[in-house]
DNA sequence: CAACGATGGTGACCCAGGTCACCGTTACAA
DNA sequence: TTGTAACGGTGACCTGGGTCACCATCGTTG
Protein backbone atom coordinates (compact mmCIF):
# COMPACT_ATOMS: atom_id res chain seq x y z
CA UNK A 1 0.00 0.00 0.00
CA UNK A 2 1.33 3.49 -1.14
CA UNK A 3 0.59 6.42 1.54
CA UNK A 4 1.67 9.91 0.85
CA UNK A 5 3.79 11.82 3.39
CA UNK A 6 0.57 13.25 5.22
CA UNK A 7 -1.18 10.17 5.92
CA UNK A 8 1.69 8.87 7.12
CA UNK A 9 2.38 11.80 9.45
CA UNK A 10 -1.46 11.91 10.40
CA UNK A 11 -1.08 8.06 11.09
CA UNK A 12 1.90 7.81 13.60
CA UNK A 13 2.73 11.47 14.23
CA UNK A 14 -0.50 12.82 16.07
CA UNK A 15 0.85 15.10 18.11
CA UNK A 16 2.38 17.31 15.56
CA UNK A 17 -0.18 20.09 14.79
CA UNK A 18 -2.03 20.01 11.44
CA UNK A 19 -0.05 23.37 10.32
CA UNK A 20 3.16 21.52 11.05
CA UNK A 21 2.54 17.96 9.29
CA UNK A 22 1.39 20.46 6.36
CA UNK A 23 4.43 21.98 6.21
CA UNK A 24 6.24 18.94 6.50
CA UNK A 25 4.52 16.98 3.51
CA UNK A 26 6.12 19.59 1.59
CA UNK A 27 9.52 19.24 2.61
CA UNK A 28 10.17 15.69 3.43
CA UNK A 29 11.01 13.16 1.18
CA UNK A 30 9.68 9.62 1.78
CA UNK A 31 12.12 6.45 1.37
CA UNK A 32 11.17 2.54 0.96
CA UNK A 33 13.63 0.36 2.88
CA UNK A 34 13.54 -3.47 2.04
CA UNK A 35 13.95 -5.58 5.11
CA UNK A 36 17.62 -6.27 5.47
CA UNK A 37 18.86 -3.19 3.81
CA UNK A 38 21.63 -0.82 6.33
CA UNK A 39 21.79 2.83 6.39
CA UNK A 40 25.03 2.90 7.60
CA UNK A 41 26.02 6.33 8.79
CA UNK A 42 29.62 5.68 8.22
CA UNK A 43 30.71 8.24 5.70
CA UNK A 44 27.51 9.12 4.58
CA UNK A 45 25.96 12.05 6.12
CA UNK A 46 22.98 12.56 6.51
CA UNK A 47 21.36 15.97 6.21
CA UNK A 48 18.18 15.36 7.42
CA UNK A 49 15.96 13.97 10.76
CA UNK A 50 15.06 10.59 9.91
CA UNK A 51 10.87 9.83 10.86
CA UNK A 52 9.83 5.75 11.21
CA UNK A 53 6.53 5.73 8.86
CA UNK A 54 6.37 2.09 9.17
CA UNK A 55 8.44 -1.20 9.66
CA UNK A 56 11.12 -1.57 12.42
CA UNK A 57 14.60 -0.92 12.19
CA UNK A 58 17.61 -2.02 14.39
CA UNK A 59 19.71 1.14 15.61
CA UNK A 60 23.81 -0.57 16.30
CA UNK A 61 26.78 0.99 17.68
CA UNK A 62 30.14 -0.42 15.38
CA UNK A 63 33.43 -0.94 16.83
CA UNK A 64 36.44 0.61 15.80
CA UNK A 65 37.34 -2.74 13.28
CA UNK A 66 34.14 -5.23 12.93
CA UNK A 67 31.65 -5.85 15.65
CA UNK A 68 28.72 -3.81 16.47
CA UNK A 69 26.72 -4.01 19.12
CA UNK A 70 22.88 -3.07 19.24
CA UNK A 71 21.52 -0.54 20.77
CA UNK A 72 17.40 -0.23 20.11
CA UNK A 73 15.12 -0.48 18.07
CA UNK A 74 13.34 2.09 15.70
CA UNK A 75 9.57 1.63 14.97
CA UNK A 76 6.93 4.15 13.30
CA UNK A 77 6.10 7.28 15.32
CA UNK A 78 9.92 6.91 16.88
CA UNK A 79 12.75 9.47 15.27
CA UNK A 80 16.43 8.93 14.92
CA UNK A 81 17.88 10.87 17.54
CA UNK A 82 21.27 10.74 15.91
CA UNK A 83 19.90 11.98 12.87
CA UNK A 84 18.77 15.32 14.59
CA UNK A 85 21.84 15.89 16.19
CA UNK A 86 24.56 15.28 13.52
CA UNK A 87 22.80 17.00 10.48
CA UNK A 88 25.23 19.91 10.82
CA UNK A 89 28.54 18.70 10.47
CA UNK A 90 28.51 15.17 8.56
CA UNK A 91 30.12 13.29 11.79
CA UNK A 92 29.32 9.57 11.23
CA UNK A 93 29.94 8.41 14.64
CA UNK A 94 30.07 4.45 13.84
CA UNK A 95 26.24 3.94 13.90
CA UNK A 96 24.58 1.98 11.81
CA UNK A 97 20.50 1.53 10.99
CA UNK A 98 19.27 -1.71 9.79
CA UNK A 99 15.44 -2.48 8.67
CA UNK A 100 14.42 -5.96 9.78
CA UNK A 101 11.04 -5.32 8.37
CA UNK A 102 10.17 -3.43 5.07
CA UNK A 103 10.23 -0.04 6.60
CA UNK A 104 9.56 3.57 5.24
CA UNK A 105 11.16 6.58 6.86
CA UNK A 106 10.53 10.33 6.56
CA UNK A 107 13.37 12.37 5.77
CA UNK A 108 13.37 16.12 7.30
CA UNK A 109 16.05 17.85 5.81
CA UNK A 110 17.81 19.37 9.12
CA UNK A 111 17.76 23.32 8.36
CA UNK A 112 13.91 23.43 9.26
CA UNK A 113 14.66 21.48 12.70
CA UNK A 114 15.59 24.76 14.19
CA UNK A 115 12.30 26.60 12.44
CA UNK A 116 9.35 23.85 13.74
CA UNK A 117 11.44 23.98 16.77
CA UNK A 118 10.71 27.31 17.70
CA UNK A 119 7.35 27.53 15.95
CA UNK A 120 5.69 24.26 16.74
CA UNK A 121 4.89 22.98 20.31
CA UNK A 122 4.35 19.27 19.19
CA UNK A 123 7.80 19.45 17.29
CA UNK A 124 9.44 20.82 20.46
CA UNK A 125 8.09 18.35 22.77
CA UNK A 126 8.26 15.41 20.58
CA UNK A 127 12.54 16.08 19.92
CA UNK A 128 12.79 16.66 23.75
CA UNK A 129 11.09 13.28 24.56
CA UNK A 130 13.09 11.32 21.84
CA UNK A 131 16.41 12.67 23.54
CA UNK A 132 15.10 11.71 26.47
CA UNK A 133 14.53 8.39 25.90
CA UNK A 134 17.10 7.81 24.07
CA UNK A 135 19.57 8.70 25.90
CA UNK A 136 17.74 6.79 28.88
CA UNK A 137 18.32 3.74 26.59
CA UNK A 138 21.95 4.73 26.07
CA UNK A 139 22.88 4.59 29.89
CA UNK A 140 20.70 1.45 30.17
CA UNK A 141 23.19 0.00 27.69
CA UNK A 142 26.16 1.24 29.46
CA UNK A 143 25.16 -0.29 32.30
CA UNK A 144 24.09 -3.82 30.70
CA UNK A 145 27.64 -3.67 29.18
CA UNK A 146 29.65 -1.91 31.79
CA UNK A 147 28.00 -4.24 35.24
CA UNK A 148 26.36 -7.03 33.78
CA UNK A 149 27.83 -10.37 32.83
CA UNK A 150 26.21 -11.99 30.11
CA UNK A 151 23.77 -14.07 31.39
CA UNK A 152 21.79 -11.58 32.46
CA UNK A 153 22.18 -9.19 29.80
CA UNK A 154 20.90 -12.68 27.77
CA UNK A 155 17.62 -12.50 30.34
CA UNK A 156 17.41 -8.49 29.52
CA UNK A 157 18.01 -8.61 25.77
CA UNK A 158 15.01 -11.71 25.51
CA UNK A 159 12.66 -9.65 27.96
CA UNK A 160 12.86 -6.93 25.69
CA UNK A 161 12.75 -8.31 22.17
CA UNK A 162 9.48 -10.28 23.63
CA UNK A 163 8.12 -6.41 24.34
CA UNK A 164 9.24 -5.13 21.22
CA UNK A 165 7.86 -7.31 18.91
CA UNK A 166 5.26 -8.30 20.68
CA UNK A 167 5.41 -12.11 20.82
CA UNK A 168 7.23 -14.59 23.41
CA UNK A 169 7.94 -16.68 20.14
CA UNK A 170 11.01 -15.06 19.35
CA UNK A 171 12.23 -15.96 15.77
CA UNK A 172 15.75 -15.07 16.06
CA UNK A 173 18.70 -17.14 15.85
CA UNK A 174 21.53 -17.43 18.25
CA UNK A 175 24.34 -15.82 16.22
CA UNK A 176 21.92 -13.04 15.90
CA UNK A 177 21.28 -13.24 19.50
CA UNK A 178 25.49 -13.05 19.96
CA UNK A 179 26.17 -9.95 17.52
CA UNK A 180 23.52 -8.04 19.50
CA UNK A 181 25.05 -8.52 22.24
CA UNK A 182 28.49 -8.78 21.12
CA UNK A 183 29.30 -11.92 22.14
CA UNK A 184 29.88 -15.69 20.24
CA UNK A 185 27.34 -17.95 19.33
CA UNK A 186 28.87 -20.55 21.31
CA UNK A 187 29.24 -18.94 24.35
CA UNK A 188 24.62 -17.44 23.51
CA UNK A 189 23.86 -21.26 23.05
CA UNK A 190 25.24 -22.55 26.48
CA UNK A 191 23.58 -19.43 28.41
CA UNK A 192 20.10 -20.11 26.24
CA UNK A 193 20.45 -24.04 27.50
CA UNK A 194 21.10 -22.58 31.08
CA UNK A 195 17.93 -20.92 30.76
CA UNK A 196 16.17 -23.74 29.50
CA UNK A 197 17.31 -26.03 32.80
CA UNK A 198 16.10 -23.35 34.81
CA UNK A 199 12.45 -23.49 32.73
CA UNK A 200 12.41 -19.74 31.84
CA UNK A 201 12.66 -20.49 28.01
CA UNK A 202 11.83 -23.68 25.61
CA UNK A 203 14.50 -23.87 22.60
CA UNK A 204 13.00 -24.93 19.00
CA UNK A 205 14.93 -24.79 16.00
CA UNK A 206 14.47 -21.51 14.42
CA UNK A 207 12.44 -19.90 17.41
CA UNK A 208 12.76 -19.35 21.45
CA UNK A 209 9.68 -19.48 23.16
CA UNK A 210 9.60 -17.89 26.38
CA UNK A 211 7.76 -18.95 29.22
CA UNK B 1 35.49 35.86 44.75
CA UNK B 2 31.63 35.42 45.24
CA UNK B 3 30.38 37.03 41.54
CA UNK B 4 26.71 37.46 40.65
CA UNK B 5 24.43 35.21 37.87
CA UNK B 6 24.84 37.96 35.14
CA UNK B 7 28.34 37.78 35.74
CA UNK B 8 29.14 34.32 35.49
CA UNK B 9 27.24 33.75 32.37
CA UNK B 10 28.80 36.57 30.89
CA UNK B 11 32.31 35.15 31.28
CA UNK B 12 31.16 31.87 30.55
CA UNK B 13 27.99 32.00 28.02
CA UNK B 14 28.66 34.55 25.89
CA UNK B 15 26.96 33.30 23.01
CA UNK B 16 23.69 33.58 25.07
CA UNK B 17 21.84 36.93 24.17
CA UNK B 18 21.65 39.77 26.66
CA UNK B 19 18.39 39.28 27.09
CA UNK B 20 18.17 35.99 27.77
CA UNK B 21 21.13 36.37 30.24
CA UNK B 22 18.68 38.94 31.87
CA UNK B 23 16.18 36.99 32.17
CA UNK B 24 18.32 33.66 33.74
CA UNK B 25 19.84 35.84 36.13
CA UNK B 26 16.21 37.33 37.42
CA UNK B 27 15.02 33.29 38.26
CA UNK B 28 18.22 31.18 38.50
CA UNK B 29 19.93 29.89 41.38
CA UNK B 30 23.20 29.87 42.53
CA UNK B 31 24.81 27.37 44.20
CA UNK B 32 28.19 26.10 45.51
CA UNK B 33 29.97 22.98 45.71
CA UNK B 34 33.06 22.28 47.84
CA UNK B 35 35.35 19.87 45.85
CA UNK B 36 34.49 16.52 46.73
CA UNK B 37 30.70 16.72 47.42
CA UNK B 38 28.86 14.50 45.10
CA UNK B 39 24.96 15.84 43.80
CA UNK B 40 23.69 12.42 43.85
CA UNK B 41 20.79 12.19 41.26
CA UNK B 42 18.97 8.71 43.15
CA UNK B 43 15.43 10.06 44.51
CA UNK B 44 16.08 13.82 44.43
CA UNK B 45 14.76 15.10 41.11
CA UNK B 46 16.08 17.73 39.88
CA UNK B 47 13.95 20.24 38.59
CA UNK B 48 16.64 22.52 37.28
CA UNK B 49 19.02 22.60 34.22
CA UNK B 50 22.64 22.47 35.43
CA UNK B 51 24.73 25.01 33.85
CA UNK B 52 28.54 25.25 35.47
CA UNK B 53 29.97 28.52 36.26
CA UNK B 54 32.71 27.70 38.46
CA UNK B 55 34.71 24.66 38.89
CA UNK B 56 35.22 21.23 37.64
CA UNK B 57 32.04 18.18 38.22
CA UNK B 58 32.79 14.60 37.38
CA UNK B 59 29.65 12.91 35.72
CA UNK B 60 29.34 9.11 36.77
CA UNK B 61 27.01 6.63 35.96
CA UNK B 62 26.01 4.72 38.70
CA UNK B 63 25.54 0.10 38.67
CA UNK B 64 22.71 -1.33 39.64
CA UNK B 65 24.32 -2.70 43.05
CA UNK B 66 27.08 -0.29 43.97
CA UNK B 67 30.47 0.26 41.50
CA UNK B 68 30.10 3.42 38.82
CA UNK B 69 31.85 4.45 35.70
CA UNK B 70 33.19 7.85 34.14
CA UNK B 71 31.25 9.20 31.88
CA UNK B 72 32.30 13.20 31.75
CA UNK B 73 33.63 15.90 32.79
CA UNK B 74 31.60 18.92 33.25
CA UNK B 75 33.28 22.42 32.64
CA UNK B 76 32.49 26.29 33.18
CA UNK B 77 30.68 26.99 30.14
CA UNK B 78 29.00 22.88 30.08
CA UNK B 79 25.41 21.80 31.26
CA UNK B 80 24.71 18.74 32.25
CA UNK B 81 22.42 17.39 29.48
CA UNK B 82 20.60 15.08 31.58
CA UNK B 83 19.40 17.68 33.82
CA UNK B 84 17.84 19.33 30.64
CA UNK B 85 15.63 16.21 29.99
CA UNK B 86 14.79 14.41 32.95
CA UNK B 87 13.25 17.43 34.79
CA UNK B 88 9.55 16.92 33.96
CA UNK B 89 9.53 13.64 35.53
CA UNK B 90 11.53 12.64 39.24
CA UNK B 91 13.54 9.95 36.87
CA UNK B 92 17.03 9.66 38.56
CA UNK B 93 18.33 7.39 36.23
CA UNK B 94 21.28 6.30 38.14
CA UNK B 95 23.47 9.25 37.65
CA UNK B 96 25.67 10.97 39.78
CA UNK B 97 27.57 14.48 39.87
CA UNK B 98 30.53 14.37 41.66
CA UNK B 99 32.62 18.04 42.00
CA UNK B 100 35.94 17.78 42.11
CA UNK B 101 37.25 21.35 42.75
CA UNK B 102 35.17 23.95 44.87
CA UNK B 103 32.37 24.48 42.04
CA UNK B 104 29.67 26.85 41.22
CA UNK B 105 26.30 26.04 39.18
CA UNK B 106 23.46 27.92 37.90
CA UNK B 107 20.15 25.82 38.43
CA UNK B 108 17.89 27.69 35.60
CA UNK B 109 13.95 25.91 36.49
CA UNK B 110 13.09 23.67 33.96
CA UNK B 111 9.84 25.09 33.45
CA UNK B 112 11.48 27.76 31.57
CA UNK B 113 13.16 25.77 29.13
CA UNK B 114 10.06 25.43 26.55
CA UNK B 115 10.15 29.20 26.30
CA UNK B 116 13.91 30.02 25.80
CA UNK B 117 14.35 27.22 23.56
CA UNK B 118 11.46 29.28 21.08
CA UNK B 119 12.51 32.52 21.61
CA UNK B 120 16.47 32.48 21.76
CA UNK B 121 18.90 31.18 19.02
CA UNK B 122 21.37 31.06 21.34
CA UNK B 123 19.77 29.12 24.14
CA UNK B 124 18.74 26.80 21.29
CA UNK B 125 21.77 26.53 19.70
CA UNK B 126 23.57 25.47 23.43
CA UNK B 127 21.13 22.61 24.20
CA UNK B 128 21.25 21.22 20.74
CA UNK B 129 24.97 21.47 20.93
CA UNK B 130 25.04 20.18 24.68
CA UNK B 131 23.15 17.11 23.38
CA UNK B 132 25.28 16.14 20.87
CA UNK B 133 28.34 16.28 22.67
CA UNK B 134 27.21 14.17 25.32
CA UNK B 135 25.61 11.67 23.18
CA UNK B 136 28.68 11.39 20.84
CA UNK B 137 30.67 11.13 24.15
CA UNK B 138 28.21 8.35 25.40
CA UNK B 139 28.62 6.71 21.91
CA UNK B 140 32.35 6.56 22.56
CA UNK B 141 32.23 5.19 25.92
CA UNK B 142 29.98 2.35 24.82
CA UNK B 143 32.40 1.32 21.73
CA UNK B 144 35.28 1.37 24.73
CA UNK B 145 33.50 -0.72 27.44
CA UNK B 146 32.05 -3.08 24.72
CA UNK B 147 35.23 -3.09 22.17
CA UNK B 148 38.63 -2.25 23.43
CA UNK B 149 40.70 -4.29 26.31
CA UNK B 150 41.31 -2.41 29.82
CA UNK B 151 45.19 -1.13 28.41
CA UNK B 152 43.92 0.29 25.47
CA UNK B 153 40.77 1.93 27.62
CA UNK B 154 43.46 3.34 30.12
CA UNK B 155 45.58 4.72 27.44
CA UNK B 156 42.73 6.54 26.33
CA UNK B 157 41.38 7.43 29.76
CA UNK B 158 44.75 9.10 30.60
CA UNK B 159 45.00 11.04 27.28
CA UNK B 160 41.63 12.10 28.31
CA UNK B 161 42.75 13.30 31.92
CA UNK B 162 45.30 15.08 30.11
CA UNK B 163 43.47 17.01 27.68
CA UNK B 164 40.70 18.08 30.12
CA UNK B 165 43.04 18.83 33.07
CA UNK B 166 45.53 20.36 31.16
CA UNK B 167 49.08 19.17 32.02
CA UNK B 168 50.42 16.07 31.35
CA UNK B 169 51.14 15.15 35.57
CA UNK B 170 48.07 13.79 36.57
CA UNK B 171 47.68 13.75 40.39
CA UNK B 172 45.33 10.56 40.54
CA UNK B 173 45.94 7.53 42.65
CA UNK B 174 45.47 3.93 40.68
CA UNK B 175 42.30 3.37 42.81
CA UNK B 176 40.75 6.31 41.66
CA UNK B 177 41.22 5.57 37.73
CA UNK B 178 39.97 1.98 39.00
CA UNK B 179 36.70 3.62 39.72
CA UNK B 180 36.39 5.32 36.88
CA UNK B 181 37.36 2.81 34.63
CA UNK B 182 35.33 0.32 36.78
CA UNK B 183 38.25 -2.07 36.90
CA UNK B 184 40.51 -2.99 40.36
CA UNK B 185 43.44 -1.16 41.53
CA UNK B 186 45.53 -4.43 41.14
CA UNK B 187 44.68 -4.27 37.91
CA UNK B 188 45.25 -0.86 36.84
CA UNK B 189 48.74 -0.54 38.96
CA UNK B 190 49.92 -3.43 36.25
CA UNK B 191 48.87 -1.83 33.47
CA UNK B 192 50.57 1.46 34.04
CA UNK B 193 53.87 -0.45 34.86
CA UNK B 194 53.36 -2.20 31.31
CA UNK B 195 52.77 1.36 30.01
CA UNK B 196 56.16 2.33 31.81
CA UNK B 197 57.91 -0.46 30.38
CA UNK B 198 57.01 0.82 27.18
CA UNK B 199 58.52 4.29 28.26
CA UNK B 200 55.04 6.14 27.84
CA UNK B 201 54.27 7.27 30.98
CA UNK B 202 56.85 7.41 34.33
CA UNK B 203 55.20 6.66 37.48
CA UNK B 204 55.91 8.84 40.92
CA UNK B 205 54.08 8.54 44.20
CA UNK B 206 50.92 10.48 43.99
CA UNK B 207 51.27 11.07 39.93
CA UNK B 208 52.01 9.77 36.81
CA UNK B 209 54.05 11.97 34.22
CA UNK B 210 52.47 11.74 30.79
CA UNK B 211 55.40 11.16 28.09
C1' DC C 1 18.21 -37.96 -4.10
C1' DA C 2 22.57 -35.62 -3.18
C1' DA C 3 24.85 -31.72 -1.78
C1' DC C 4 25.23 -27.65 0.49
C1' DG C 5 24.34 -23.87 3.68
C1' DA C 6 22.30 -22.31 7.84
C1' DT C 7 21.61 -23.49 12.41
C1' DG C 8 22.69 -25.37 16.78
C1' DG C 9 25.28 -28.46 20.36
C1' DT C 10 29.47 -29.70 22.84
C1' DG C 11 34.03 -30.46 24.64
C1' DA C 12 38.82 -28.65 25.08
C1' DC C 13 41.49 -24.95 25.68
C1' DC C 14 43.11 -20.26 26.75
C1' DC C 15 43.49 -15.71 28.63
C1' DA C 16 42.19 -11.00 30.42
C1' DG C 17 41.25 -9.43 34.28
C1' DG C 18 39.05 -9.88 39.02
C1' DT C 19 40.23 -11.37 43.77
C1' DC C 20 43.00 -12.46 47.77
C1' DA C 21 46.75 -12.09 50.70
C1' DC C 22 50.45 -9.70 52.09
C1' DC C 23 54.10 -6.42 52.27
C1' DG C 24 56.71 -1.94 51.72
C1' DT C 25 56.65 3.06 51.69
C1' DT C 26 55.12 7.61 52.68
C1' DA C 27 52.62 11.16 55.23
C1' DC C 28 50.45 12.84 58.93
C1' DA C 29 48.47 12.92 63.50
C1' DA C 30 48.59 11.74 68.37
C1' DT D 1 58.40 8.69 68.10
C1' DT D 2 55.04 5.67 66.97
C1' DG D 3 50.81 4.47 65.24
C1' DT D 4 47.81 4.45 61.44
C1' DA D 5 45.82 5.18 57.08
C1' DA D 6 46.51 5.89 52.23
C1' DC D 7 49.01 4.42 48.42
C1' DG D 8 51.32 1.19 45.60
C1' DG D 9 53.59 -3.47 44.20
C1' DT D 10 53.43 -8.45 43.50
C1' DG D 11 52.48 -13.29 43.29
C1' DA D 12 48.91 -16.99 43.34
C1' DC D 13 44.72 -18.28 41.98
C1' DC D 14 40.09 -18.48 39.71
C1' DT D 15 36.58 -17.82 36.35
C1' DG D 16 33.63 -15.84 32.58
C1' DG D 17 33.55 -16.06 28.34
C1' DG D 18 36.06 -16.10 23.74
C1' DT D 19 37.99 -19.46 20.35
C1' DC D 20 38.64 -23.75 17.88
C1' DA D 21 37.32 -28.01 16.08
C1' DC D 22 33.92 -30.92 14.88
C1' DC D 23 29.57 -33.00 14.39
C1' DA D 24 24.23 -33.33 13.91
C1' DT D 25 20.08 -31.75 12.03
C1' DC D 26 17.21 -29.41 8.97
C1' DG D 27 15.66 -27.07 4.58
C1' DT D 28 16.49 -25.87 0.04
C1' DT D 29 18.08 -26.28 -4.54
C1' DG D 30 20.09 -28.52 -8.50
Amino acid sequence: MMMDTRAYLDAHFPQFEPELKAEMAEIAEIRNIPAGETLMRTGQNIRSTVLVAEGRLKLYREGHDEGEIFMYYLEPGNACALSMICGQQQETSGVMLKAIEDSTVILVPVKFMENFMQRYKGWYNFVVETYRERFEELLTLIDHIAFRAMDERLVYYLGNQREKLGTSKLHITHGEIATDLHSSREVISRLLKKLEQQGKVKLHRQYIEML
